[in-house]
DNA sequence: ACGCCCTTGTGAACCGATGCACAAAGTCAC
DNA sequence: GTGACTTTGTGCATCGGTTCACAAGGGCGT
């Protein structure tokens, strides 16, 4: 093990789901030629604080040069490498409504490090039909999918109603991750890695926010004309 | 104003973000029957801490009973309440790709509190082709259509490349309230509020973790087998 | 009518994340 | 080779959120 901070155990929750966004940025510059960015251009492209982004940073180890900035290659590798974007993850998409369609489609994927292997469904009327270059498969043979194609990450874009019981067959099928979008909190055992991505929810938590922007002018004329 | 909570200036963020949660798991359990709840069947219901979920509540005033848990029907409408989901807000779509598209169709937005009154998209070709019972029309009736509609809120499902200068239609057309899931940060004036949904970024942040779960994994073994 | 029992609501300690401000460190010009 | 300038990396203070544990409070059985 290296001196202090080459893969020091534990990255703050907080500093992982940012870095992504890094990711993006930094290969936008890339590709528009940039070789050299400060924390403060980086910062403010991804809209976060200059201090953050360092500090963020600094998690992964001493990269930048002082007065000068990033190599905007090498921090993409190092950020890669901490991500684990080195090599590609082989996810499989369970559900083929229209969601399941759309991210089968999605090209944000195949950029960086996600490679869609499967799809699959139970609806025996949908089986056989290519969406996006893949023929959809059974839930029967998930397991053997999972397998044979090294799959790691299971993407469910099921109803709610099967969004359990599709959870316990991927968990079944080997698969340590789940990216849930249905509208359904599911349970699965100590281990298994779960996240939420749930459309109505986020609309609903910026029309909150929305409200009390439109209260708080209303009270602002409020005060104004007694 | 009322005694101590009836609506306190500043629910916490953390707290809002899990409202929407709570109010689906109350509607599963009205249209199971279920009248009353208590903390600790609701909070393992959607996955959190029974005390987490306590505070929370708090937030919005004192509707449980002590002894007994709370009234399902009227937590609901408390929550409702508290997110402005009283009456429905009217959003627009904007970009009529494969996401744009499954946006449109999905269902689980009608459910509680959110109309899609607008689909938008730039492109000549698709215009007056109708999705999910709605025409697509042109961004140039942007303006007009969320004047006429009470458009509040707009989901833009645009490439990267465009949705800056879509954000800027849509600021420009008072419209108050972003969800962006295009994979850029976009910039808006003060008092306009933005929430980011990005596919790829959650799938990175699940490698990242499954990454740390296999590395651990393996650790073992080597403390076991030196 | 009384007291037991159950669950809420919350004060207080704890924990992680954020923001501030500056010393450390390296470059570049001369 | 030296000094001034720029930007990083980080210690420290602060803030918001979570957890813990329990007193307050209401229903229900007797």
């Amino acid at each position: 093990m290296s001196s202090n901070a080459t893969q020091r155990r534990g990255i703050p929750d907080a500093t992982v789901t940012r870095l992504p966004e890094y990711l993006r940025a930094l290969t936008a510059l890339a590709e528009s030629g940039t070789v050299r960015v400060s924390s403060e251009e980086l910062a403010s492209l991804v809209g976060v604080s200059s201090a953050k982004l360092r500090k963020d940073l600094s998690h992964l180890g001493s990269y930048g040069v002082r007065g000068v900035g990033y190599d905007v290659d090498h921090l993409s590798y190092q950020i890669s490498l901490a991500l684990g974007l080195t090599h590609d993850w082989a996810v499989a998409i369970i559900g083929m409504g229209n969601l399941g369609r759309a991210l089968a489609a999605y090209n944000g994927f195949t950029s960086r490090g996600i490679q869609v292997v499967a799809l699959l469904d139970r609806d025996p009327a949908v089986l056989g039909r290519v969406v996006a270059g893949l023929a959809i498969e059974p839930m029967a043979d998930l397991p053997r999918i999972a397998r044979e194609r090294g799959v790691a990450i299971a993407l469910v874009a099921t109803p709610a109603r099967s969004a359990q019981e599709v959870a316990d067959a991927v968990v079944a099928a080997g698969i340590g991750s789940i990216l849930n979008f249905a509208p359904t909190s599911i349970e699965v055992p100590d281990g298994v890695r779960v996240r939420k991505v749930d459309l109505a929810t986020e609309v609903q938590i910026l029309a909150f926010h929305q409200l009390q922007h439109d209260r708080a002018l209303l009270s602002g004329l409020r005060t104004v004309i007694p």
